[in-house]
DNA sequence: TTGAAAGCGCTAACAT
DNA sequence: ATGTTAGCGCTTTCAA
């Protein structure tokens, strides 16, 4: 076993104080480049590594970011947050931040936990996904003056936080004109029910690109809970209706999957977009919109770095363009 | 904004001395019941929480645990380590214990980076998923005393760590015996190439059902690449054969689902069974083999908790049983 | 440019 | 049963 080796034992190595190293490590630019040198010598051949739990001690600062991990419910699209998940923790390590996780059943119970957080561990800020209506997390969390950015924005305007989100009203916008360009008319839209602030922007996509081609929408929006057997169900009994429609523009994966399956088995024709590009819409060559997971998951580290180091006057809010993953010929 | 509440604080207005709080909060037995009874009530008045840097600096324990989030790669499977850090984050949390992530592309950045986290945030112990053939991680933390448990046994015996996993070759040797119930002779094995632990495992559990059940399976033996589209390519070769299997148990929902679509395309009768019960299996109604993965997150905390109180002698790995979800009617 | 002193909040060891 | 002392490893004054 390894001896410990402190700032003291880098100081005595290199023949400099304590307070040398510490500066060598925290302000450099204040050192003089011989001792600079020594000390980053000593450094290396000791493999010192400052401790995060003394640092905190009198810095105040962590350098964790606490984020929730959610019960991936339905599965296939509780993937895209396992995937943001991956890439927030990449590219926090590589800003020097770690990513601590949490779960909870609602926002209650995870104001909760942010209580316990940040009298235990201390995080320095938060990560919040899945924002929604009347979400009392961001207003909670305001109000005390803590760090945090949305994945997700905030539907309810009063809010004036950080955010990076995706623009998915592009994205089913885009599908409904692929759909177009390919000469389908009567286009439908299967959402879930109005409410949801990601639900209702999907929507609104679909509507607007069929308005701008001049197509009617009168009985092409439909609605049911997100799930593959409801889609199933509903698209059934959608396509016994005269007239039914020839495309359908989902607002996720699962419904899209619901959708072609009822299509098969009924036998009709009917081409179909999904949302998200998950693994599922991968394997049955199913088009999709894909959300740039990565780049939301760089935005909302450089926004949280920027407020944690005090400098995010001039940093806004993110709305990332989603790309349409083409993969059928319909 | 709150005053800090430090353990001083708590001390005064219970009107006792610091180490008397710090008594009731880590050896309660020690203290006289009403001093005890006052203390709790001022930390429940002042909802004072112990700063976890501050305990670290002298007792050495972050109650911090490692682990790695895996990149979800083709993402049908990706979802089950993703359910498993779930639970696991869930079953840590109510043991005092807290998840923190990182990632690695291979053995070695991983074994970098536990350096880095032992040095920095010195987590108390790791969860490896994902365990392999000659897994370089194992020693290296085994060969310096570090706590860890592994999901996923050791597939070449040397190491002597503590492990749970779930007995695949059960799970396929179930998914086997169904099918034979179903009246099915020749079933086929879709797996991986040989060389892999898990998959060599489950090709093991479908060769002992067909053999007890006195089925020749000469010719039945099948491998390709983890992807749907392998799979279907596969299987779309395997029904062209005479005579062809009439049921194919898959060592994975991904390449189930390739052989689902392989025997849909050529309009051949083919019961299939998946592993793993991933969101599409449950979307597409496939058989499959589910891993009791809260379970085994929890017997991974109970092993983890043992080993950092010292109580470990009496525990042995776990191996858990898988359950057959039977979805379809084949 | 470098060094010495102080203290962050906690608990192990010892003293009462 | 409770209180006192010391110190974990670091950085923020302040002094040299």
């Amino acid at each position: 076993m390894a001896e410990k080796v402190t700032i003291a034992t880098v100081a005595k190595y290199a023949g400099v104080s304590r307070q040398t190293v510490s500066n060598v490590l925290n302000t450099p630019e204040v050192v003089r480049e011989e001792t600079r040198r020594k000390v980053y010598e000593a450094v290396e051949a000791l493999g010192y590594r400052v401790s995060q739990a003394a640092r905190q001690m009198r810095t105040g600062r962590s350098r964790l970011i606490a984020t929730r991990i959610e019960s991936t419910g339905d599965g296939i699209n509780g993937s895209v947050l396992d995937r943001f998940l991956h890439a927030l923790t990449e590219t926090a390590a590589r800003s020097g931040y770690r990513v601590i996780l949490y779960t909870a059943a609602d926002d209650e119970t995870e104001i909760a936990t942010y209580e316990d957080l940040l009298g235990t561990y201390q995080p320095d800020a938060f990560v919040l996904a899945s924002t929604h209506h009347s979400d009392t997390r961001t207003t909670w969390l305001a109000e005390r003056g803590l760090p945090f950015v949305t994945f997700g924005r905030p539907w309810d305007a009063p809010d004036r936080h950080l955010w990076v989100d995706v623009d998915g009203a592009a994205g089913t916008a885009a599908a409904t004109r692929h759909l177009l360009e390919a000469g389908h008319e009567r286009i439908g839209f299967l959402g879930w029910p109005s409410g949801s602030g990601v639900g209702d922007d999907r929507r609104q996509g679909w509507l607007r690109a069929m308005t701008a081609a001049g197509q009617d929408t009168t009985g092409l929006d439909h609605a049911c809970l997100d799930t593959v057997a409801e889609a199933e169900a509903a698209v059934g009994a959608l396509l016994d209706r005269d007239p039914a429609p020839t495309a359908l523009v989902c607002a996720s994966d699962s419904l899209a999957l619901g959708a072609m399956q009822a299509a098969r088995a009924l036998d009709r024709p009917l081409a179909v977009t999904g949302f998200d590009d998950t693994p599922v819409a991968r394997a049955i060559g199913l088009t999709s919109v894909s959300q740039p997971l990565e780049e939301a998951a760089a935005r909302c580290v450089r926004l949280l770095t920027r407020l944690l180091d005090g400098e995010a006057e001039a940093e806004e809010p993110v709305l990332l363009q989603p790309s349409l993953v083409v993969r059928d010929t319909t």
